[in-house]
DNA sequence: CGGATGAATTTAAAGGTTTTAAAAAGCGTG
DNA sequence: CACGCTTTTTAAAACCTTTAAATTCATCCG
């Protein structure tokens, strides 16, 4: 029982392999009878056809390489499956790469992207990676688009939601609570949705006309454990240091909210307190907690979207660069209250 | 600059591609001094290994597909966590499917593979795969590791938690606190680990003389949504259905824990929660949950590892169905507490 | 009826690597 | 210098598909 291939049914069938490869590919080069007769003998000897063979030739691999800091944050997880669903419908495959912020480990992948002769590439840029960088993937050939982050001076088409508004939003729902020492808890400067957030938190604030005390910003991982050592560290000397915290994302903020607990301050009553990307947990939460909706689904589909287009050339060169930002929700839960009076 | 390929380097240095081949794989068959000369006119000419030429002469694609189902559950992420760590180290990439349990998503992917010539398959199966289905798999050529879920009947190796005893070991953790009326909520009876784990759950109160009462078990899906909806169907009538709570996972039991809290029922005072899986959360929810370490992480590694060695033929036909159980680790926190007294 | 047209099919090359058998080169020996 | 032996290198086939160009064959038109 030898692999059945395009020869064998060619042989069976008396015809050439070309026929056949036609046939299966609908061609309307080839005669309806014929198209028929091969269809079904191609089924019944249960021929698999060879991509590796075919992208030979055509180069064209239907493999896509997705490139995201961390799986294990919900956050990725949720792009991971609007990109999933979306390729899902366009015969593409990807193949999937954790850089855990790593540029070697990100480098190395588009390394092997090469070998496999990816079609392109939806990458959530490591912190560190430079145009440049970016620019020498392109030119070996991967066309690039980001999803959630992406790189200043690159010119690739960026699908995220928009941090800075929904941060803005966020702070500012805060400040009409009555808040004046609002916190900002998480995210690194070096990521663009760090940088992005911690912009929109600045300009509420400003306008406002609050002023910014840096003592109120703590960078750090977006873990639960962070958040928590965070809210350990801000409110272990002075239990009023700030009436409300604005969180990186909702991971970090549970981990705020535990941390206080943990301090015998009371989250949602005593310090209203807000994350960020509205992951499921927000909801479930206790107390649940206010957030912002930044559509990671949605901003994994556009992407896989936008890289399918390009891909089957149906897109202009002005299109391609027209930068998608998903309008942010603020989702209003337990965990806003206003200042406690005095 | 056309693609640089073994031929190319092979004319520029007047020698054949089989040379050049054979010098970038270090083959002894080729004299140092032009291993030197070639490997160097390979990476100035940034040579790229053109892995889909070269696995239509071999065979052997490098890539491995892993199907569980779903990534958005943070129990499938770190398994998948523990896959790529595994297989980073060992020259395979691997394709990722999400079934969501949908067999026929799983069956579609697999011809994917098939296409693709992946090596070998990791699977969680879909509910409802049979011994059958996965014949069928190996007949076609694809070994298979299961991770997590198996598959009764199917002779493949199988790495996981030890369900059965984890939950042994916390229903008898509850029972030594004193409790009498234990439920169980979640879980699906036609997934292996459902089964596992109730089967577990009964053997403890049967030890201990505890009639299993059906009322106390619901069956549901696995997400937070559901272990709020299950808490506040069973307690909503009657405020001490029971004293203690076993969930399926750590997703179910800080939904119930939150349903509990919804009912005015204080987990961890009023009524013990305890989960399974030990994921992130659980030990920053409040209360703190009790679980079970199920070494998810180590079950993927030890799946990739496997399936490693099967397809570099280093391991015996005894040695790949050493099903390995992963013992399983009590992990008790806040959410434990004896029963109420009356 | 010769030649043009069009439809259906085939031929042959190309794509880049690995591998096997065989050739070549080098080298010491008798 | 012929011989055998080892070390290097090579030619060529194989892997399976796609595609441009060529071929066949029947039909149609003037």
């Amino acid at each position: 029982m030898r692999k059945v291939t395009l020869s064998t049914i060619a042989e069976e069938l008396g015809v050439s392999t070309a026929t056949v490869s036609l046939a299966l590919r609908d061609s309307p080069l080839v005669a309806d009878a014929t198209k028929e007769r091969i269809k079904e003998a191609a089924s019944r000897s249960g021929y698999i056809y060879n991509r590796r063979a075919a992208s030979l030739r055509t180069s064209r691999s239907g493999i896509i390489g997705v490139v995201v800091p961390d799986i294990m944050n919900p956050f990725f997880a949720e792009i991971l499956v609007g990109i999933e669903e979306e390729l899902g419908s366009s015969r593409h495959t990807f193949i999937l790469c954790n850089h855990r912020d790593k540029i070697a480990a990100q480098q190395n992948f588009i390394e092997t992207l090469l070998q496999f002769g990816a079609d392109g590439v939806i990458l959530s840029p490591a912190i560190g990676t430079t145009a440049d960088d970016i620019r020498a993937i392109e030119s070996s050939g991967l066309p690039v688009v980001f999803v959630a982050r992406w790189v200043k001076g690159a010119r690739v088409p960026v699908f995220r939601g928009d941090d800075k508004k929904g941060a803005y939003m966020v702070t500012r729902h805060l400040i009409e609570m009555g808040h004046r020492k609002i916190a900002f808890i998480g995210g690194k400067r070096e990521t663009s949705t760090g940088n992005d957030r911690r912009e929109g938190f600045l300009a509420a604030l400003e306008q406002a006309g609050i002023e910014a005390v840096p003592e109120l910003r703590i960078g750090s991982e977006r873990t639960r454990k962070a958040g928590y050592d965070a809210a350990r560290t801000m409110f272990s000397k002075d239990r009023e240091a700030a009436t409300a915290i604005v969180c990186f994302n909702d991971l970090l903020a549970i981990g705020v909210m535990s941390g206080l607990r943990s301090l015998g301050i009371e989250p949602g009553r005593d310090v209203a307190v807000a994350g960020y990307d509205d992951i499921a947990e927000a909801e479930i939460s206790a107390p649940t907690l206010t957030s912002v909706w930044n559509g990671q689904q949605e901003a994994g589909r556009l992407a896989a979207r936008a890289m399918v287009r390009i891909l089957t050339g149906s897109v202009s060169e002005e299109d391609a660069h027209d930068d998608r930002l998903i309008q942010p929700e603020l989702r209003i839960r337990e965990s806003s209250c206003p200042p406690k009076p005095v």
